[in-house]
DNA sequence: CTTAGGGTCTGTAGTAACTACAGGTTCAAG
DNA sequence: CTTGAACCTGTAGTTACTACAGACCCTAAG
């Protein structure tokens, strides 16, 4: 999902378009003030300069590599700062990792938990199944 | 979180206790039918049979398992058609089973890309950090 | 019988991160 | 100048709860 800033400014469409994000998320992120509010035509349409763009681009990949908002605005506050460093980048970076490796083990208890229950049923026509008989009775 | 189905008629506190789930949710599976209206007391409090119990207790255990209300609102009517058969269990099932893969998947890719850019940092002081230039620039 | 306190009742709003309108305005091409 | 696409705004919906506020009930002690 590279892609390429525009020299000029540009309108949300194409924004929307260069970028693959939502026209109405580029709006959302504005709201919750993850973009500035860039500056508009004579009628009121916003215009993107290259540098609301490539802020978008940040945004965009952080999301992609699962940072929440929140841990997006960090993020942006520490390079909006100008005097971040990379420790605190790090531990940013850290935390939010570990909560995907948790994320990844309780899914995988999930999936030992379903294909154990669903592997005693053999599907097909029976009505009475085993996987319902888990649901229903206190292991 | 088994839990022992009281004999007699409970009132939503002590379902709660019993159950362990909180006693907001219980009021919300009423509001979006997963749970039938129980009886009244003479003043209007919640009375819980031992068939609506069982049903929390249904509930519960497919959301442990992982099933969104959805997909329990679909077990729970071919477990009240009384007429299920093992293969449209089943089916449900796999198809929560594959998801819940996906999403393993995704979470997989996403710890890779991560432990890769961060592997890059060595934290401490320094200004400039690579997992920001990972942010910043399109690969 | 009264009272005090805890439990329950209702409806509503908030959470995360968008997405999807409706109804009106602006822009750009012809 | 017209027309139709793109844009503007605000608001509501999504998932699965959770957390109030303000009123009412229930029960045990006095």
């Amino acid at each position: 999902m590279a892609f390429t800033v525009a020299r000029g400014p540009i309108k949300r469409g194409e924004l929307s378009k260069r970028s693959g994000c939502n026209i109405e998320t580029i709006r959302y992120y504005e709201k919750i003030g993850l973009l500035a509010e860039p500056s508009r035509s004579h009628g009121g349409h916003r215009l993107y300069a290259p540098a609301d763009q490539a802020r978008l681009g940040f945004i965009l990949r952080g999301r992609e590599l699962g940072f929440s908002i929140d841990e997006l605005r960090s993020l942006l506050s520490l390079v909006d700062s100008n005097a971040y460093t990379c420790g605190e980048v790090l531990d940013l970076t850290q935390s939010h990792l570990d909560s995907i490796r948790e994320k990844i083990a309780d899914l995988r208890r999930l999936e030992v938990m379903l294909s154990e229950v669903s592997a005693k049923c053999q599907g097909g026509d029976v009505p009475d199944c085993p996987i319902i008989d888990a649901l229903q009775d206190a292991d």
